[in-house]
DNA sequence: AAATTGTTTTTTATCGATAAGTGAAAGACA
DNA sequence: TGTCTTTCACTTATCGATAAAAAACAATTT
């Protein structure tokens, strides 16, 4: 059956919502709240029901209003909010980084099921989507094969990832100042500032900002194939870098630097500027993860 | 529970086997039938016993020879040799092609199940991999919604394509003489020299000849990504012909051309000739799928 | 009349069960 | 001694069932 981690999770972000407002404050309808959580009102509905089942709330229909301080303990732990086809995901990455998994491993569903706690049916479905990400291959009948996630592998990637973003770097070059992507791009400035100003307690934050850089470039000129291809990248960055720390505070330090340079670059709309900053940038970036696989 | 799809299929292929083969002759062993059919010696071995028991064959272990022509109504019905999976995937395209799915379309799962006589995890699993071709999104716990395959598809389609071709070619053309990809190419466009003598009749072949060169073309400096995205453009067009056969005969032989052309300026070596010749028939292919929309 | 709450219907996510199919160890043969 | 067959343990493909969540509909309230 279905796992109530919608649920859980809506009453833990409900649960934030009643303590700031503080107690005596009158509730949100429930359509409001709907839109807030980003849950239906059924779901709603029930937390409602809990809430009020609990002493937290009081009043009911259109009366409701906030009774009690809640507590901290009342939050429902952060495991239960996970869905179980998410978890599989975490599970799935870090056995396969953890090194369980070397070129030519075979993948065993009812295996993997039983070791993430999970029906097979999750195993399957997460493998089939996963599929796309070019690391694992599929013989029919006979199960999944780990193509690894090697020094090939990483070039490949980064060869498409050039190409890609030189494509929407040059296309953005054209548009007109009356596009939106221009104060956009002044936005995200800003924010490269910001975070250089606090490098040495914010450095973990670049990740993000990285992928929200990177996904604005292309989004000017929008390409689905592209947009899917930046789901890879965000994926395997998103897991390398959780496994790979050395210098990372330097390393995000120049690449902001180099991401300021070639937001630079944009501005002036000249191309061969353009090209030089935004090639910089991404052959700094491929350097560093090709250097971690010559590490290990 | 698991269809029987894949001993069915063995067993058509084995009967005809059985027929070329001629009553008296001594079967092949089951590791080389398992090899031949490509399915395990499980499945082999099955098939031999249904043999046994209506009569085709006699002798056991090693000494099985062939008892009687076998009469061409012993064939399972074709139908019964597609597994479910693959079901999904034709009446999937059939029900999206027909038009019964207008851009914004709400797709639901059981409807599907009950409409293609499967179960529900079956459309799940399709959905699941047909989402990477771009015609479908998802929106967690609230289903699927087709997108359309529609102008501004075909166009980011081709805009993809077109990048990927040239930069095929162009590294084609940096490899050495005594790259395997020389010859390679000369046989296919021998290939090509054929098909276009017997145009009239064969005209038709095109499309799989067609898909072909361009993987060709791909394999010479292999990148996963691009063999990838080589699997929705062979998908589309697969289908996008099947629907559209409007001037097919005239259509292809100028393709065919095209790439004659395109193939001798590979073999020229000469950049700006391979990229005039790329970019001709790659505009040409384009020009085609849209007219299809415009027609529409 | 528009917004809100109450109720019912529809749809998705997830599990476990089971026949079909694979692969490898053990045994037979030539 | 190496190929072929027999046997068996393990894996995948597929289904149907069920609780959670969404969506549609009906009834109130201000």
């Amino acid at each position: 059956m279905k796992t109530d981690t919608v649920f859980k999770q809506a009453f833990n972000q409900t649960l934030t919502l009643l303590s700031a407002a503080g107690t005596g404050a009158p509730l949100p309808s429930e359509n409001a709240l709907s839109a807030d959580l980003g849950v239906s009102r059924t779901t709603v509905r029930k937390v409602l029901a809990h809430l009020a089942e609990r002493g937290y709330i009081t009043g009911q229909g259109r009366n409701r209003i906030i009774a009690t301080a809640v507590p901290d303990d009342a939050h429902f732990p952060h495991t239960e909010t996970i869905a179980t086809a998410q978890q599989v995901e975490v599970h799935f990455m870090e056995w396969m980084l953890r090194g369980h998994a070397q070129p030519g491993t075979q993948i065993n569903e009812l295996e993997l099921a039983r070791a993430f706690g999970v029906g097979t049916t999750g195993i399957r479905e997460f493998l089939n989507r996963f599929r796309r990400f070019g690391l694992i291959a599929k013989r029919p009948n006979a199960g999944w094969v780990f193509m690894g996630f090697t020094r090939d592998f990483a070039m490949e990637l980064f060869e498409i990832r050039e190409m890609f973003e030189l494509r929407s770097a040059r296309a953005l070059v054209r548009l007109p100042d009356s596009a939106t992507i221009w104060p956009r791009l002044r936005a995200i400035e800003r924010q490269h500032h910001e975070l250089l100003n606090q490098i040495d307690a914010r450095f973990q934050d670049f990740s993000d900002l990285d992928n929200r850089f990177h996904r604005l470039i292309n989004s000017a000129v929008p390409n689905r194939f592209i947009d899917d291809f930046y789901d890879i990248i965000t994926f395997i960055f998103h897991y390398h870098y959780q496994w790979n720390k050395r210098d990372e505070r330097l390393r995000n330090e120049t690449a902001i630097r180099e991401h300021l340079a070639y937001i630079q670059a944009l501005f002036s709309r000249d191309l061969v500027q353009v090209h030089a900053a935004c090639s910089l940038h991404l052959a700094s970036a491929r350097k560093t993860m090709l250097a971690a696989f010559d590490a290990h």
